[in-house]
DNA sequence: ATACCTGCAAATGCTTTGCGGATGG
DNA sequence: CCATCCGCAAAGCATTTGCAGGTAT
């Protein structure tokens, strides 16, 4: 854990014209105990409580800011008004997110979209999408019995 | 165009509780002359400025929401910060939505998913997504090549 | 009559920014 | 040394809400 953060870091720092503070460090920890959720600059504001000193909110903004643009980090914005931050992993397949509009909650999926889709976007469109960008809207196993559909043409 | 709108008003007499006011007609007017493009509240208040009398904000986000809720309009929310509403044509083919990350365009796409997603997530994650609900983020043609991809791990 | 709607001002809440002081390389 | 970063307070900005008066049905 400890490792990898510092693996990181020194790929960072060789990378880029940016500078390794104690809050980053931690900013980081935090990011790789969560990697497998998605977690808002609140949750990292509340963690880094939990832990020895507490980072300010705008610290971490500014952080996730370069974080995301040097591509260790990927911000979601599933529209519940917080921006949500995932570890990116190399070695994870390619996922998708479902998201309930109802209670908010994430599903990862893989293996939806056809192979060739990419190719397809390109060339007939000259849309190049991201990897994991793929969002679909509707409703979760749990929160399908709870809707009411008023009024429809 | 005047006949459509009384013919959305008549029908959502008939089947809600709501009122149909001189704010909600020339609102939905605005709606179905831009019925192609995605329009957010503060484009519906230049328009309803431009015409005889001004719609304040407010009056804006709730008849928007009021109609999001009977189905009459699909509400948005592409990344930039901004709510963007489209008119909801049951005639048109069922589509999603590419987004430029850089230039914010939209493009609109059809015949994208396999036919057999709606039933496959339904069994295998018990999600049942909304039509049109799909969007894929990524780079326009046009903005392709002005991008920069700094540092991968 | 009365439940619903409007319009103004003010509040909300996530996110960003300005700036003086601190610090990494 | 000095460009970058931190931390605090304050600002931004889309959206929401309270409330008093108005209107549709």
């Amino acid at each position: 854990m400890k490792l990898e953060v510092n693996d990181i870091i020194n790929s960072l720092v060789e990378h880029n014209e940016l500078r390794i503070t104690d809050q980053r460090k931690k900013i980081l920890e935090i990011l790789i105990e969560n990697k497998d959720k998605h977690i808002s600059v609140e949750e990292i504001y509340s963690l880094s409580k939990q832990k020895d000193n507490t980072i300010p909110i705008p610290t971490i903004y500014r952080a996730m800011d370069i974080l995301e643009k040097t591509g260790v980090i990927i911000k979601n914005d599933f529209g519940d008004g917080f921006a949500k931050y995932e570890f990116f992993m190399k070695e994870k397949e390619t996922h998708h997110h479902l998201i309930c509009r109802k209670c908010g909650k994430i599903i990862e999926i893989t293996g939806l979209l056809p192979e060739d889709l990419y190719n397809r976007l390109l060339q007939e469109k000259g849309f190049q999408y991201e990897a994991q960008s793929l969002k679909i809207y509707g409703y979760c196993k749990e929160c399908i019995n709870k809707l009411r559909k008023p009024y429809s043409r």
